[in-house]
DNA sequence: CTTATAACCAAGTAATTTAGTCAAGAATAG
DNA sequence: CTATTCTTGACTAAATTACTTGGTTATAAG
């Protein structure tokens, strides 16, 4: 799991598509406007998020791209993984055969804390987000926190590959 | 919050002389050798966890480095942050004047969301890394999943700055 | 059928970050 | 005094990020 400015911009394009999506699918060079985000780079995220099956796309006039599946069926952790590289940097390449008196010890316990972020990630979806939005919209009130997260989550949220 | 390699590397370090300080502090070369780490590279990192007061060094022969505080006070949001830029990457700076419809709509959002998982590294001391791993030495057990993580945290471990 | 629209695709480039080297200095135990 | 180890700064190579340019395909609308 990798957390970067990149992750931010396809996190925030994946929202924005959400919640302006009414009939018709929303075209990317919109997104780059509301956003202040390049559209070409844009159209490279939504490759990625394309081939996962977190978008659709249809061309010509009028197209644009739309949600893949529910809001409610969309991580953060989806999108996020979805336009990263994973992460490996380890010197074994996790072959566990570091010299040393303590072989890829440490290594094994930062793999085991990298899952627990991804299934954070994994537990908040882009609806529990929009709704968040949606009762601040107009009001000044300052954000609060969310909801509180449950770790045990859809299983069919848990789609997403490592 | 940033998630990288660079964070992985800090945490890392920070796990194995979390675990390897007996009486005396751990230099740095101990370091480097274990974790297959360039010392150097391990000199710029400990510079920044010094600064922001996560470990102590002591110079000249028997030197090295200790924790800067009980191991259950240090948080791995800590060691993350200490060592990263804090992420910006809004057109606005934060000041809310995107022009368009929707100004800095989806920018709240990650900021809310990006608070969320500060707050859960937060929640995850070195002390309970550490213990995970004490259980499994020897024992070719499968690393299963940490702890149920408390999102209520000691106050203590909160004097992260983001 | 033509045309405008918009997704798709690939190559290249500038800026930033990461990871590392190198060289020096300062404190300190023995 | 001397070896050790932290501490600091400057510099470099590699990787990643963000963006540009220039296309091609598919398709709705006229």
């Amino acid at each position: 799991m990798r957390l970067t400015t990149r992750g931010r911009y396809a996190v925030t394009a994946m929202l924005d598509l959400a919640l302006n999506i009414e009939k018709r699918p929303v075209t990317l060079s919109e997104i780059a406007d509301r956003q202040g985000i390049s559209q070409s780079y844009l159209e490279q995220l939504f490759s990625k998020l394309r081939k996962k099956g977190l978008v659709d796309g249809t061309r010509g006039p009028g197209g644009g791209y739309k949600l893949g599946r529910s809001a409610a069926l969309i991580s953060v952790g989806d999108v996020i993984s979805a336009v990263n590289e994973p992460v490996d940097a380890t010197q074994c390449g996790g072959q566990k055969n570091c010299r040393g008196e303590n072989p890829c010890l440490t290594h094994d316990l930062w793999q085991e804390l990298s899952l627990q972020i991804q299934n954070f990630l994994s537990g908040v979806s882009l609806k529990e987000l929009m709704d968040k939005e949606s009762k601040n919209s107009g009001a000044k009130a300052p954000l609060t926190s969310l909801t509180p997260i449950h770790m045990q989550v859809n299983s069919a949220i848990k789609t997403s590959v490592f």
